[in-house]
DNA sequence: TATCAAATATCGGTTATACGATACTAATAT
DNA sequence: ATATTAGTATCGTATAACCGATATTTGATA
């Protein structure tokens, strides 16, 4: 319910795009995706998409010295990634306009 | 399952900002839909959602001569889309990048 | 080493997105 | 007037996104 637009869904590919500008943990995921959404998603919904995305192949682990767990593209997932954003472009290329304005 | 990034959801986002630069009936919007996403949303999927969003106001139908009902925005639905327009901008500001490199 | 806290992991349940099938409606052609 | 057909509407169901709660791990500190 609530407003209409409540950009529910391509969380996968957010998390691809944070990923692909920075190796990011989990946590530090959650607080980009809050910065840029207003509302922090739940453990329960990050954690088992950074799962479902390595097991993919699309990202992996990469060892580090504090408690936490940051991840990187394969080289698999630089071309999803790619392949999304062209996807991505066709859906909303004429948001470029929209950005200008709005940005 | 498939690729990671199937680009579900932003439905609603997506008709606004189609009926925003022309009026549109059901039919246009599928053709338009499949343009870019490839696929085609089905009946069951479009005629819900311009009904529920004629019935929160965002949009309205405009009395047609053809057998199609087009729809408009509504002054409460151009509000909506503009604040919506926002937030998508905030989520996906750097995309302005990729936008320049894949489109 | 025992404890604490932060990050991660998992599970059950809710809601929205979306499909396919079927039914309805209205303009048009026979 | 009846049949045809494109567009619209509705229903049941499947799937994915997401949350909240709980459990587990692990580095850091007492």
């Amino acid at each position: 319910m609530g407003a209409c637009c409540d950009m529910r869904g391509f969380l996968s590919f957010i998390v691809l795009k944070l990923i692909s500008k920075k190796n990011m943990s989990g946590e530090d995921i959650r607080q980009e995706i809050k910065k840029r959404k207003g509302s922090k998603p739940s453990p329960g919904t990050i954690y088992p998409v950074l799962k479902s995305l390595s097991e993919s192949g699309f990202i992996e682990e990469i060892k580090n010295s504090g408690k936490t767990k940051k991840y990187r593209l394969t080289k698999k997932g630089k071309n999803e990634f790619k392949i999304a954003t062209k996807k991505f472009c066709r859906i909303f290329f004429d948001m470029k306009d929209e950005f200008k304005k709005s940005c």
